[in-house]
DNA sequence: AAGTGGTCTAGACCACTTG
DNA sequence: AAGTGGTCTAGACCACTTT
């Protein structure tokens, strides 16, 4: 039952602070679950756990945590909650997988626009076909730099996808990666990955995307841009910029889009329901 | 104690169901907190609390339902999680409220782009001014219908708004209500409203706006849109078109927004952070 | 002091998965 | 049968607000 990859300091995450606390981490006041929270974060991020093994099981991380199992559930909820694990009822708890269905939901957000007299079944979310139009080493220009923090000039992976819904090229991404952070990368690895990019990152290279931040806009498109949409140039097309994160908001792809929205369109919901 | 209010069906939410059950509602398997959620949304959505009357205590809330403290706790747990409720400690739990922070939150998602060199304090949020440009009465068009869920040619209230940030008309937003649903709106409570468009709602209307979708894309800004904008006609905008939910998923208000995205980006966050 | 929500515990039992 | 997560309970105590 004891497993070894669990060392980042055994006993309790707190000391039954009665303001016997000697070393005022930041934690003073935060209640037991959220420490607990933190815990289970460091564990994670630490990388000994996939989407293929099992975290310990609740009450060996209550126990090897001195709290109740209630109190390890809460915290694995809030963990649940923002995508970072999922229960499986029977087999265990585990990292979030990066499998389609989550890209889908999390990541993917065009849509063929409904027409008004469109009577098909709730088109249902369509996963787009992926091309590699591009794969080059570059260095980063200020804005990647800064998106990326990295600094201006270092080494990044560029490279260029062609999406298709239905065979019509609906979104041009570029995607930028620091070459330190995906050593060994290669244009057949990313060409021949066997799911999305982001379960590239994760199986390959232990990274996991926790979240991402986009600001949209819209421009004219450029020659090249057009030529790949199917657009005379200068048409309008959204323009997305994307930055995902993994633990520690640290910055893992800088990304843009260029969406031909002639027949899609961006999706967004504010607030899910039940 | 006793809320008259409080009138649902008294007694336990569920009757032990060891398949004794006689009227199989739907809520067979469904776990008991779950159930309680669904009482507990029905209590809301009678409109008989508001952002200002807190809801009776989990305890007394509890043992009318007859159900434990912890349980109703988690059926209220996940009503907060999705807007619909707000704890407050010491005082009580209340049906969220439509303030700034919530509009700015949830529905406001324009934001000034960051200059490279700006090294500005991180652009706090920014409220925006907002001006009404017309207010009138017309006949709901097929979409709208659709959207609204009324019928083609049912009255309709058409409101247009131009939303301003440092004094630069960002926005033009053009909103369409059911008059059925928002009887006796007249422009001057519309303009003389005390806070956001949702509030008011809320509060003359007892109309909670839960959530909302958006889809957007980048159109060629027509002529009056232009003129708003202080933008060449033709200029590429991002058009999003926004159906706000209440209750049970039924629309409140259908809404065009054209945004000048010369110096703001349209901001989406995909799975907020911890 | 009394009432509200917030945290934490300990334990029982259920549902699902695996050997 | 044993191990995992999922639900539900009952009760103690804490933190905050109001009277």
């Amino acid at each position: 039952m004891y497993d070894p990859t669990l060392r980042w300091s055994n006993g309790p995450v707190k000391t039954k602070s009665k303001s016997e606390s000697k070393t005022p981490s930041g934690d003073e006041s935060l209640p037991l679950y959220r420490q607990v929270k933190k815990a289970l974060q460091k564990i994670i991020e630490a990388g000994h756990y996939g989407p293929g093994k099992p975290l310990p099981s609740e009450s060996a991380l209550a126990s090897q945590l001195q709290v109740s199992v209630g109190t390890l559930r809460h915290a694995v909820d809030e963990l649940v909650h923002e995508h970072v694990l999922v229960r499986r009822q029977g087999k265990g708890t585990f990292v979030a997988p990066h499998n389609r269905a989550r890209f889908m939901f999390q990541f993917f957000h065009v849509e063929r626009r409904q027409d008004p007299e469109d009577n098909e079944p709730t088109s249902e979310q369509e996963f787009p076909d992926i091309a590699c139009l591009g794969f080059s080493r570059d260095k980063a220009d200020a804005g990647e730099a800064r998106a990326l923090r990295i600094k201006l000039g270092d080494p990044v992976f560029r490279i260029d996808n062609k999406l298709s819904l239905r065979g019509k090229v609906v979104v041009l991404d570029r995607l930028v990666l620091s070459t330190a952070m995906f050593r060994n990368l290669t244009e057949k690895r990313f060409v021949e990955r066997a799911s999305t990019v982001y379960a590239l990152y994760q199986t390959d290279f232990g990274i996991t995307v926790l979240r991402a931040q986009e600001r949209a806009r819209a421009s004219a498109a450029s020659k090249v841009v057009a030529a790949v949409l199917s657009l005379p140039a200068g048409a309008p097309v959204m323009e997305v910029h994307r930055l995902a994160l993994t633990f520690g908001d640290k910055p893992v792809e800088y990304r843009v889009s260029f969406i031909n929205t002639q027949a899609h369109d961006y999706v967004s919901v504010l607030s899910k329901k039940a």
